[in-house]
RNA sequence: GUCCCCAUCGUCUAGAGGCCUAGGACACCACCCUUUCAAGGUGGAGACACGGGUUCGAACCCCGUUGGGGACGCCA
């Protein structure tokens, strides 16, 4: 049997982390079986869904890199069979209407909370009543029988055996007054017809796995294998919501954080292999499985994520960062040298051991970028507004006016030399040159950069600021 | 309130009864390197929630307590 998994987020809202989380372990099981990894959009509610949250789930979905097979489907689609299901459990007795109003129903469950509280709401007063007893002016629900007494077993691969008593589950409706049909019924049939043969998602559906569970049966159909993943939390333990930053992958994307970080993060958060920290799409690949998901509920911690980042950063080829860089909405307008990419790709490896994310990285590139003369920060300014210091960048720019060849190596060498030569500290040149040269007081090596620069623009920019 | 789940350093975790004086990573501290800032290197501090069992032996198994989380919708 190949394995059929499934990422089924309902588009109220934009991708957020512990759904791009529920998304990455559904695709890299199916991946790793060598199966199928399905997307459907759970838009049964159409009130609440939105384009906008469709467009944010599948743009998330491909910044991360999840591609999904056999296209997206759609919920909403397939009501019409929700429905025929449904007409055939009323028929088969197994599901029947309920004329309640939602008058009566607050008022079971008010009842229930001072008679101890019960989990079971609805007590079930038209389970057995005749047909004819139906008042004419109420469109009724349909509820689906589950079963009186007994208990209900979950083997679930990752949180085990999990046991409920059946009197704690009530007929829960499965198709609404106004005929459309809730997720409960659509999870079920759906899964089903598209042959999901695991459900990997959030421990908030543990309970629910129960219900659907007596769905299936009732359908005459084999449920699917569960697997419910603990929650992410924010960083004060509480659940992960709009108030605790619980923020869309699109936010990260706008921090500047990549997305094989991001799901090296996301992958390490609830699941292990051993001592390993950083690891490839690749490798998740082979090694994913549900048997090493831990139980507990874990929390975002932003300083991990970002310390990944900054590795990803520090391997990440110095073409797709220069790329990065210069399609940035905020360096698109700007005027920039001719030479911008080329010193970018160059300058790279010290630019991005700097950077713990690509706003950063851009940031710090401007020097490379644009056109001299660039501009200068505050420390800069002051730095080069010492008369000795820019009486020693002139005696500087001379020499290097003489050099012979131009490589980082031999300007170490020459800087070096100068700064004995006149028995100074190196910092002393350094800093000043490092000013001229970025316009900044922090950077990365002056040599590099004088290197990557050229002698043409080093010299332009030191006469600039010598002056 | 009722039901369900969970419990190792601040955080993410390794750990499947003796390999544990509990390991790694992030964060933190110190030192080294050093032209700035990072990176890198070395070292440090830091945890088995508590109480009972079971066992020759328990972080690991069982029970309880406490704590945390989740679910109780004509939302998904």
């Amino acid at each position: 049997m190949t394995v059929v998994t499934r990422f089924a987020p309902s588009p109220t809202g934009f991708l957020h982390i512990g759904g791009a989380r529920t998304a990455l372990f559904n695709y890299l099981f199916a991946r790793h079986h060598g199966g199928k990894f399905l997307l459907r959009i759970e838009d049964t509610d159409r009130k609440r869904s939105t384009d906008e949250a469709i467009a944010a789930i599948l743009h998330g979905m491909k910044w991360l890199n999840l591609d999904w097979n056999d296209g997206t489907t759609y919920q909403s689609q397939n009501v019409d069979r929700h429905r025929e299901v449904v007409e055939l459990l009323i028929a088969e007795g197994k599901a029947y209407r309920c004329y309640c109003t939602p008058e009566e129903l607050a008022a079971m469950r008010e009842s229930t909370k001072f008679s101890g509280g019960s989990t079971r709401v609805y007590d079930g007063r038209w389970r057995d009543r005749e047909p004819a007893e139906a008042p004419a002016d109420i469109k009724p629900v349909v509820r689906i029988k589950m079963p009186l007494d007994g208990e209900t077993t979950i083997h679930d691969l990752v949180q085990g055996n999990v046991t409920k008593a059946n009197d704690t589950l009530d007929d829960f409706i499965i198709l609404r007054s106004d005929g459309t049909p809730t997720y409960m019924l659509a999870v079920v049939i759906d899964d089903h017809d598209m042959g999901v043969t695991h459900a990997i998602r959030g421990d908030d559906h543990l309970n629910n796995a129960f219900r659907q569970h007596h769905l299936f049966t009732a359908c005459g159909w084999q449920p699917p294998d569960y697997a419910h993943i603990p929650l992410i939390h924010g960083t004060d333990g509480a659940k992960l919501s709009k108030r605790h930053g619980a923020l869309g992958v699109d936010a990260y994307e706008e921090m500047g954080i990549l997305p094989e970080a991001m799901c090296n993060y996301l992958l390490r958060l609830g699941w292990s292999h051993g001592d390993d920290e950083i690891i490839s799409r690749e490798q998740a690949v082979e090694w994913f499985d549900l048997g090493n998901v831990g139980r507990s509920p874990a929390r975002f911690d932003m300083n991990k994520l970002t310390n990944l980042n900054a590795h990803y950063l520090k391997v990440a080829t110095p073409e797709r960062l220069a790329a990065i860089i210069l399609s940035d909405t905020e360096v698109v307008g700007k005027n920039l040298s001719t030479d911008a990419e080329r010193r970018l790709i160059e300058g790279m490896p010290g630019l991005a051991s700097r950077a713990n994310n690509t706003r950063e990285l851009i940031d710090s590139s401007y020097f490379y970028i644009l056109n001299n003369p660039i501009p200068m920060n505050g420390k800069a300014l002051s730095m080069l507004a010492d008369s000795t210091a820019r009486e020693t960048l002139k005696a500087l720019a001379e020499l290097l006016q003489k050099a012979t060849s131009w490589n980082e190596i031999k300007l170490d060498r020459m800087v070096r030399d100068f700064a004995e030569c006149r028995d100074l500290k190196l910092g002393k040149i350094a800093q000043p040159l490092r000013a001229a040269l970025t316009g900044s007081h922090v950077s990365p090596s002056i040599f590099e950069i004088m290197a990557v620069l050229g002698r043409d623009e080093t010299l332009a920019r030191l006469e600039n600021s010598a002056n």
